[in-house]
DNA sequence: CCGTAGACTTGGTGCT
DNA sequence: CAGAACCAAGTCTACG
């Protein structure tokens, strides 16, 4: 459930789930992800309420009273949710990681590739959670309105590296491998055009191409490729309406040329030569 | 400081 | 049909 609109999808559904309940039963399986709640950490987040529920770059984030739990989902993560306990769910499961229980649901937490992990922050002073030394990368958020052509054209001008590698950077948050492709072939720009070489006009048609293509993304219930669903375990619709990401050896569905594939920073990159020239 | 390569991990797919 | 080979939504680190 990896980009930001999957993790957005699913964090608009837990709210009516989450809001205002009191969090009980956590329970860990004894397998490492990136990072696991400890012994600790569940016994202190028992009887908790959840105050707000939002996502920040590709995480998401309940808090609660002065601390916080971010979920990040990795490239396999997914929570499920149900009424009633899953015993032998969890039992014959061997990928569900985290469970929890907010009064009248169960939420299961499962990661295949176990590249997700679980965060419990606590404040530790006045500041804000974000304003303090947190060990996340968040980067700016592309569907605000801080993120403009002005902001981005400002930050690249010394950046050597193909435009692609420096999206997945996340100094734009939430944007991975698929949106990354996407954006960059509805702006017209050559995945590996270097980053300082593009002026002002081509990014700000990279940065409504990026909003465009996260909002439509939303819209249409997120990418499915492989594991990827909502918490009703239903797909998302978005990788039908891909141009570029996962067609290879397809045509351009605009100019019908053969597309190229090439990896730009250890990723496939998916795009056309004849429409991405710059 | 900047940019790249490797590491972590399990499973699906298409080939020999 | 078993098995090797390659690929995958993401980041964090180590090194030149």
């Amino acid at each position: 459930m990896p980009e930001l609109p999957e993790v957005e999808i699913v964090t608009r559904s837990l709210i009516p789930i989450l809001k205002n309940k009191i969090l009980t039963n956590f329970w860990t399986s004894d397998k490492n992800l990136r990072s696991q709640l400890s012994d600790y950490e569940c016994f202190i987040l028992t009887n908790k309420k959840v105050k707000r529920i939002f996502r920040q770059a590709k995480y998401l984030i309940l808090e609660l009273d002065n601390s916080w739990i971010l979920i990040h989902f990795g490239m396999t993560g997914k929570i499920t949710v149900s009424k009633v306990e899953q015993k032998v769910f969890i039992a014959n499961n061997k990928h569900v990681h985290c469970s929890f229980q907010a009064e009248d649901n169960f939420l299961y937490f499962q990661d295949i590739r176990r590249f997700g992990g679980l965060y419990f922050v606590e404040r530790s002073d006045e500041k804000n959670l974000f304003d303090s030394q947190l060990p996340f990368n968040f980067g700016i958020e592309p569907l605000s309105e801080k993120f403009n052509e002005n902001y981005i054209y400002l930050i690249s001008r010394k950046v050597n590296m193909p435009i692609k590698a420096w999206l997945m950077k996340g100094i734009i948050a939430g944007i991975g491998n698929i949106y990354a492709s996407e954006a960059l072939f509805r702006a017209g720009i050559n995945p590996n055009a270097k980053t300082k070489s593009l002026g002002i006009i081509r990014m700000s048609r990279l940065v409504n191409s990026i909003k465009f293509v996260l909002t439509e993304a939303i819209r249409s219930g997120g990418s499915t490729i492989n594991n990827y669903s909502n918490i009703d375990g239903e797909a998302g619709n978005y990788a039908k309406k891909h141009m570029v990401y996962g067609r290879k050896d397809k045509f351009c569905l605009i100019c019908n040329y053969m597309l190229d594939t090439k990896y730009i920073a250890q990723r496939s990159s998916f795009y056309c030569k004849k429409c991405q020239k710059f």
